[in-house]
RNA sequence: GCCGAAGUGGCGGAAUGGCAGACGCGGCGGAUUCAAAAUCCGCUGUCCGAGAGGGCGUGUCGGUUCGAUCCCGACCUUCGGCACCA
């Protein structure tokens, strides 16, 4: 008998599945007492308007399967998605076309949700949050306050990269050679009144809770970028009284071997040491290194270049006398913006001593022998014992820093210091679509004016005043001209009526800057425990419901930026007594790059980005769901190949024939049996572990094996399309309800297995001679080493190997192999 | 330069101390078809061999081990991050 099969239409059933879930509203998160929670997250998106590329369902359909599993194993699930929806590009169309971004922003979430809805995706679309609606905005602002009133946020004057054509202030990466990306109009370094935050407060914080977090090699990034070092801050009397310069180095050991002085070019102290005969060369070069932006100054390879001060100071240790010298390698930011130069021992030293022939001295012997530095191809940057160095010599170098520091600290002549590369967070923008900042100014009028919108006034930068709480959130004036302006106070400086306000008969300014992107997202996994909360930004309730994050997906690219100022403000929020965790994200997981189809990087200009929507027409979003976990390891960078969809929708196919076919109660064959005990094992583990492509493949199998004992059982089917749905949720519900279910497979409960059957009675064993499998021996699974001798005594193929040979060595190892040694 | 990750068939990948190449793509052969597509069945690392079978094989060279894709050391290549941070 024959029975008509009806054939799998995903265009058909992939939308009558959405609609099911959304009106059963299946995947709202619910918190029940006793139960356990799930908090899975995305890294939500930029709404761009070029929609969802096929990187981004990658990590998506990840958390999905996780958050889809673990409701089915009756876990408390949230797994929300919301936009990012601040930034840049929505403000250049703006600037080109007049388009308000807002509009740009809603049409263009409008596509990301329709694209990412049409994949399937369980999230709680009712948490759904944007980070530019007033709401959220609010709380944002009220985030900054908090910040501000711990003092974590403040004004300072701050060398920016300034282009008076373009009327903007530009990114590091947007100039080259001192001229803008875009244009190549020149740019200039100008000091600019901007909003930093005091990251550089939690760096230690932010360093060693890396220790506590499941990351991957992410922390070590972080940790580099943080940059912790340790050393000695140590002081050196100028001659001439003028004051002394302390100095930052890591190897204080080192310091009767210094025979030079660096300093910045910008340090304060250059004007007043500098002697009148080297005035003039040490100005041009001041002038010359002011117009370089940072990347110009520190690009590589380049030969030192430097000025003599004309100035000297005195190595506290030796006596001697040291020339001071400006270079552009000391960079001011840094330590103390000045450095001991000994360049026998650091490789910088030594090739400015080359470069303008200064003296070298060994104080660091690799073997505790005398040297001569003068003829050294390079510096010895290494561990050694100290010589020429009075009450150091013959330490080694940790003992030669510690009691150095000792000396230094008893002469009142230093300190030991710990210095960071993290610098304070450059906050604000001179833009128009981002977060105002909830601060005003007072406004001095000129005598005789009245109006600051229309006279002469100053506003006092000095004295930032929070705005109340009860007036949030401060919202963006309406502008019909979103262009930079001609001064560095950005586009809101031209909202004179929003900027300027009277209160109490004075006139205050609102700040004009903006916030960065980076705000929205620092706090919005915070934000989804209550998304709508009016009175507060999460509820105490909420947030002890579902924090902390148990696992975060996203990519690589913000391992440091994104997921370090994240850090920082839970910190800080956690210092405030916001939140109860010093650490938000639990586990974080990044997604491999998905490159295109020629094993380069998906990009329009090389015409191989591929679309999900022509996907999911083409083959349904179950397909591109499983293709994209069959790719390979999550974490990992693999080629797009449109021939591999194919396979899994000839998988696809085959498991809803199969699975439609079934019938009838009768019994699985033995062997049939144990392939789906092992197999609902194994995808319960892989799923568990993120090891999706060999669930996948697992299920493969599984399917095949039916297939070839179809028709199979209700029951198997049942169990089978368990399996699937995490994975291909549309197909397994309309499966599991041709199987006779009137209710949602996403919420039926995950099937379970008999251990017993997951490992088979009778083992199938390699049987080596020397390592070389020359037979194979079926064996019980509890087969003793006798047994397994007895098996293959009378092994010809083991005996062609054996004969004549004397036996050194009998290794059974049950389960896994049997391995005679012979000589 | 420094830090990190990774090198396995024609391709994506599996196996992470015990039969290398599961699963999928592609390819080859067959069934079905008037024919094709789809579907189904079989084969598919490489060399030698008619075959049975055997040799070789996980970037390279060494080491540890009865046994190494897996652990250790050195090197090569690719990718990612940082890059004069004293």
């Amino acid at each position: 008998m024959t029975r008509e099969i009806p054939r799998y239409d995903p265009a058909a059933i992939e939308p009558k599945w959405q609609a099911r879930w959304e009106a059963e509203r299946a995947f709202v998160a619910e918190r029940r007492p006793g139960k356990k929670k799930l908090y899975v997250l995305d890294m939500f998106p930029y709404p761009s308007g070029s929609g969802l590329h096929v990187g981004h369902p990658e990590g998506y359909t990840a958390t999905d399967i996780l958050a889809r599993h673990a409701r089915m194993n009756d876990v408390d699930v949230l797994h929300p998605m919301g936009w990012d929806a601040f930034g840049l590009p929505a403000e250049q169309y703006a600037i080109q076309t007049g388009t308000h971004p807002a509009v740009t922003t809603a049409k263009n979430v409008a596509t990301f949700k329709r694209q990412l809805k049409s994949l399937g995706f369980s999230y709680d679309w009712s948490r759904e949050l944007d980070t530019t609606d007033p709401g959220y905005v609010k709380w944002t602002q009220w985030i900054f306050l908090r910040l501000f009133e711990r003092g974590l946020a403040y004004q300072a004057e701050t060398p920016v990269n300034w282009c008076p054509a373009l009327g903007t202030v530009l990114a590091n990466e947007e100039v080259i050679d001192g001229k803008s990306e875009r244009g190549g109009h020149p740019v200039v370094r100008r000091p600019l009144r901007q909003w930093m935050l005091r990251i550089t407060a939690y760096a230690d914080r932010l360093a060693d809770d890396l220790a506590r977090v499941d990351w991957p090699e992410t922390k070590l990034k972080q940790e580099q970028w943080i940059g912790r070092s340790e050393g000695a801050e140590i002081d050196f009397d100028v001659e001439g009284g003028r004051g002394a310069l302390r100095v930052y180095t890591t190897r204080p050991d080192t310091l009767f071997g210094a025979t030079y002085m660096v300093v910045a070019p910008e340090h304060p102290l250059v004007g007043g040491i500098t002697t009148d005969d080297a005035r003039p060369a040490v100005e041009a070069y001041q002038r010359e290194v002011a117009s370089k932006s940072d990347m110009e100054r520190t690009a590589l390879a380049k030969t030192k270049t430097g000025v003599f001060t004309g100035a000297y100071a005195t190595n506290p240790a030796s006596g001697a006398r040291l020339p001071i010298w400006i270079a552009d390698f000391v960079l001011g930011h840094y330590g103390t913006g000045a450095i001991m130069s000994v360049p026998a021992h650091d490789q910088r030293d030594f090739e400015f001593a080359r470069q303008f022939g200064l003296p070298l001295v060994e104080v660091v012997s690799p073997d505790g022998a005398l040297h001569d530095a003068s003829n050294f191809d390079a510096a010895f940057t290494g561990d050694g014992v100290a010589v020429r160095s009075g009450h150091l010599d013959g330490l080694g170098t940790d003992a030669a820093k510690a009691a150095m520091i000792e000396r230094l600290v008893a002469d009142g002549r230093g300190a030991r210091k710990v210095n960071y590369k993290l610098r304070d967070w450059l906050f604000s923008r001179q833009r128009y679509w981002g977060e105002p900042f909830p601060i005003y100014f007072p406004v001095e009028l000129a005598s005789g004016a009245s109006d600051p919108r229309t006279d002469a006034h100053v506003v006092r930068y000095d004295q930032p005043i929070p705005l109340d709480e009860r007036e949030l959130p401060l919202l963006l004036p309406e502008l019909d001209d979103f262009k930079p302006g001609d001064d560095p106070a950005g586009p809101l400086a031209r909202a004179k009526d929003w900027r300027y306000f009277q209160r109490d008969g004075r006139w205050f300014a609102r700040e004009t800057n903006t916030m960065p992107q980076w705000a929205g997202s620092c706090w919005y996994y915070l934000r989804f425990l209550d998304p709508t909360n009016p009175d507060e930004a999460w509820s105490r309730e909420a947030y002890d419901a579902w924090m902390p994050v148990d696992l975060y997906v996203g990519g690589a690219e913000h391992a440091v930026l994104h997921l370090l100022y994240a850090r920082f403000w839970h910190k800080a929020l956690f210092d405030a007594g916001y939140v109860t965790h010093d650490e938000p994200f639990h586990r974080l997981v990044h997604q491999g790059l998905i490159l295109g189809e020629n094993g380069q990087k998906m990009a329009k200009s090389l015409g191989n980005v591929v679309n999900p929507d022509e996907v999911v027409a083409a083959h349904g979003a179950d397909s591109l769901r499983l293709y994209e976990m069959f790719m390979g390891p999550l974490d990992q960078v693999k080629p797009w190949q449109t021939k591999g969809v194919v396979g899994i929708r000839r998988f696809l196919d085959r498991a809803f024939a199969v699975c439609a076919g079934a019938l009838g109660e009768h019994a699985l064959d033995d062997e049939t049996s144990r392939l789906l005990h092992k197999t609902v094992k194994k995808v319960g583990d892989d799923i568990v572990a993120l090891r999706f492509n060999t669930a996948v493949s697992a299920m493969m199998i599984l399917s095949n094996r039916l297939h070839e004992v179809a028709p199979i059982p209700t029951a198997t089917a049942e169990v089978f399309v368990k399996l699937l749905a995490p994975f291909a949720p549309h197909v397994a519900e309309e499966l599991w309800e041709r199987l006779g279910h009137a209710t949602l497979v996403s919420r039926a409960p995950w099937p379970t297995y008999d251990p017993a059957l997951t490992v088979d009675d009778l083992v199938e064993l390699a049987v080596q001679v020397n390592g070389k499998v020359r037979s194979r021996v079926t064996l019980p699974r509890g087969a003793t080493e006798a047994d397994a001798r007895a098996a293959i005594a009378d092994d010809a193929a083991v005996r062609a190997f054996t004969a004549g040979k004397i036996e050194k060595k009998f290794l059974y190892v049950p389960g896994k192999i049997i391995n005679l040694v012979v000589a």
